[in-house]
DNA sequence: AGTGTATCCTGCAGGC
DNA sequence: TGCCTGCAGGATACAC
């Protein structure tokens, strides 16, 4: 996916044109990408209006004014992308849900005059590998939900001291705690890499190696380049797009990620790549020693 | 508890 | 040109 950057990027380019706006209907394309009956779905979301446009993790989280909350994680290749009504069209659209705004007070009826066009819209959840989740969740489950994720890495009180804390007794390598999503929310293996090499913590360390020092480096490398992302509008190396259909700005800033071969941007050293826990890790055996 | 493997699915790059 | 294999920002279930 996405992760917590490309997430964000999303829900920032959605918010403007979907708060407010209510969902008049919704059509499954590809029922595999629900975790619920397309009828049920479908009963749930219907005539239902967005409250807000919201991010938890990787997830795009869209409140709605009964207090349940439609999910989506974007898995590897969901894009989220308004359309309008007269050209829905995307490359290989899952879900779309068809939306009006609501009118205001003072104006009179519920029904839209037929036949206008005006204040329209469609959003589409678009998915080439359909790994991705859309789902609708009351206000219990959702809290449910929200509580088996780790917290957010950029909350002003995820202090380096937390992580320390977290990292605790560990013995899993410390790139494959960062992925799990239950330790730390949005970290994926793009900026789990950079942050480890920003720190110069080797991702095969076990979590609770850690020293105080590396803690702390590593607490500021997660923060910084997972900052620096948002500002470049997120990382497309194949597939990423934005709520716009705009590719991200940060790839080139990857110091580590996908660059096998190249020199390390700090000391020149060859970056390399070694695969565990069944994904690809690439660091500087120079900047980022196994042993200590 | 931690780790490797397979699974969902499609598209693309590289080798031959 | 075409066929085949492997690989991909994720999540989860399983066996050991």
């Amino acid at each position: 996916m996405p992760e917590l950057p490309e997430a964000e990027t999303i829900v920032r380019g959605l918010r403007p044109t979907l708060r407010g706006a209510r969902i008049v209907r919704s059509e499954i394309l590809h029922a595999d990408v629900l975790r619920q009956e397309p009828e049920r779905f479908r009963a749930r979301v219907r005539s239902r209006t967005i409250r807000n446009v919201e991010r938890r993790g990787k997830n795009v989280v869209l409140p709605l004014e009964d207090t349940s909350v439609i999910l989506i994680n974007l898995g590897m290749t969901g894009r989220l992308l308004p359309r309008r009504p007269a050209d829905p069209s995307t490359s290989h659209p899952a879900v779309r849900f068809h939306l009006v705004e609501v009118p205001g007070p003072g104006s009179s009826g519920d029904e839209e005059p037929p036949g206008t066009t005006a204040g329209r819209g469609v959003l589409v959840y678009d998915d080439v590998r359909r790994f991705g989740a859309v789902e609708v969740l009351d206000a219990a489950e959702w809290r449910e939900r929200s509580a088996a994720l780790g917290p957010e890495p950029l909350a002003p009180d995820y202090d380096a001291e937390r992580l320390g804390r977290d990292l605790g007794t560990s013995r899993s390598p410390v790139r494959t705690w960062l992925l799990d999503q239950r330790k730390v929310a949005g970290v994926g293996n793009i900026y789990a890499n950079e942050a480890l090499h920003r720190a110069r913590v080797h991702p095969r360390r076990p979590a609770r190696s850690l020293s105080p020092a590396e803690v702390e480096a590593l607490h500021r490398a997660l923060q910084r380049v997972l900052q620096e992302a948002i500002r470049a509008r997120g990382t497309t190396l194949r597939d990423y797009r934005d709520a716009s259909g705009e590719a991200g700005g940060f790839a080139p800033d990857l110091l580590a990620y996908g660059r096998e071969g190249e020199p390390c941007g700090r000391c020149g050293t060859a970056i390399r790549r070694l695969v565990f826990g069944g994904r690809p890790a690439f660091l500087c055996s120079r900047c980022q020693p196994e042993e200590t």
